[in-house]
Formats: structure tokens, sequence, C-alpha cells
DNA sequence: CGGCATCCTAGGAGATACTG
DNA sequence: CAGTATCTCCTAGGATGCCG
């Protein structure tokens, strides 16, 4: 399991909490906003860098390879020159989709501002 | 200091990403479980404090003011002796239930043993 | 282009002791 | 009973540099 925002001892989650293992695959710091641009075809490096310029490259690669040990998205290598990789969700990832969908919604009806 | 654009802080979320501001709410480490526990009628501080022996009094009573902070929750005081603090869900974070269930369901369909 | 290897820091979380 | 007040510690996340 990756790390998260949600902190851990050891590999203890709180009560076993189902809700805290779920916050544990989308809880990163950057996670929601890499799955959004994925979804939407941004689901290259470089592009995703460029779409979240507050983020470092060191955090992004961190937050992708977390996301892909947690069999949420697939890295996919392609051999040419210059390099390109892409990035997709897979069914695993698919599944928590609806969750965060449900989450935007109620972020944009309740968060000030915006 | 701030030699780069903005001091990333808690109170800024990536991108004003929705998803991350309602999981700065129920993100904290033991939130999801004193949610639960405050669902289930277990809302007063020592009762929760025994049903969840991993977390210490310091650490129970932040996660519950930063609930309450949010609104999510309500610190009700009775003048007794000795003294007795219930807590209970608002209308607000009732409105955040529905999204808990979907992760408690989802958690329990993916998470390893338990 | 798409990474690692390094190093660093802010702040969330824990332990303990004291209080009205 | 239900908290504060301190202190320490850990780790997620950030800043750079180098590399195939």
């Amino acid at each position: 399991m990756a790390k998260t925002s949600v902190r851990k001892n050891k590999d203890f989650n709180p009560t076993n909490c189902a809700v805290t293992f779920c916050m544990n695959i989308i809880g990163g710091k950057w996670k929601p906003v890499i799955i959004h641009l994925i979804r939407n075809n941004t689901n290259r490096y470089s592009l995703m860098l460029k779409a979240m310029p507050e983020a470092s490259k060191q955090t992004l690669t961190n937050q992708l390879r977390e996301l892909e040990a947690d069999g949420v998205i697939e890295r996919i290598v392609f051999a040419e020159v210059p390099p390109r990789v892409e990035y997709k969700i897979t069914a695993y990832g698919g599944s928590l989709l609806p969750i965060i969908d449900a989450m935007r919604v109620w972020g944009r009806k309740h968060m000030p501002g915006v």
C-alpha cells in the first residue's frame, strides 16, 4: 500500500476502517487532480506537470507511483524517441470514480468561493 | 522564504480541487471513525476514547475540534456533575454521510483481509 | 521526455502530565 | 469527566540535480 496524507503508524489503519482504506488510496495531495486529468486525456507526464504547476516533478512521480502501486492507474511506456509515457485508469481505479464524482459534487456545492 | 509562487498550507487546495476540499474535512486519521461512532450513539468523549484505544486524548480532542470547526459535528455540554459532553452530527455533516457510506462499501469490498 | 537520487521542512499525530 | 499544555517524532510533500 502506498503512503498517503493520512498518517499511518506502521501498517495499522485505525480500527481497520474501510473508509480510511479508501482514503489512503485517493487521499494524496494531488491524486484527485491526477485522476481527473487522466480521465480527460491529459495522460502524459509532461502534460500533467504543466497542468499542475504547483507540484514538482518528484511529487508528481511519487503520486503516480503510489496510484500505480495501488492498482488505480496503469503505466504504458512507448519505445519511441523521444520517449513517451501514458497513464490510464484501470478497471479497479474506475470503481473509485463514482465516489470521486460524489465528492466533487459535494465539494462544489459547499466550498467557499469558486 | 517563499521564493516560489505560493507557499502551500492546508488552506490552499491544489487547483482549488473540490474533491480535495471534501477530503480535507473527512480526511483526518480518526475522523471517519469518529463520525461512525457518533452516528451509532457512541457520542461521548470518554466512550469514543474507549472505542478507539489507539488514539490518545489529545488526538481525539484535536480531531473533534476540527470536525466542529468545519461544522460537521456539534458539541453539546451538559451542566452536570460529573460533566457530560455529547457530540452530534449537524445537518451539514449529514450531507457527507452518503459519501462516507459509499467509501465504506467500496472499502469493504476491496480491502484485503478483514 | 520522463524519470531517479538526495536532501529538507512543515505540520499532523502521539505521549505524558496537569486542571476545572 | 472532559478536556488543555507541552514536547517529540514521523512522514508526506517540495526543491534540485543528474541521467538514459
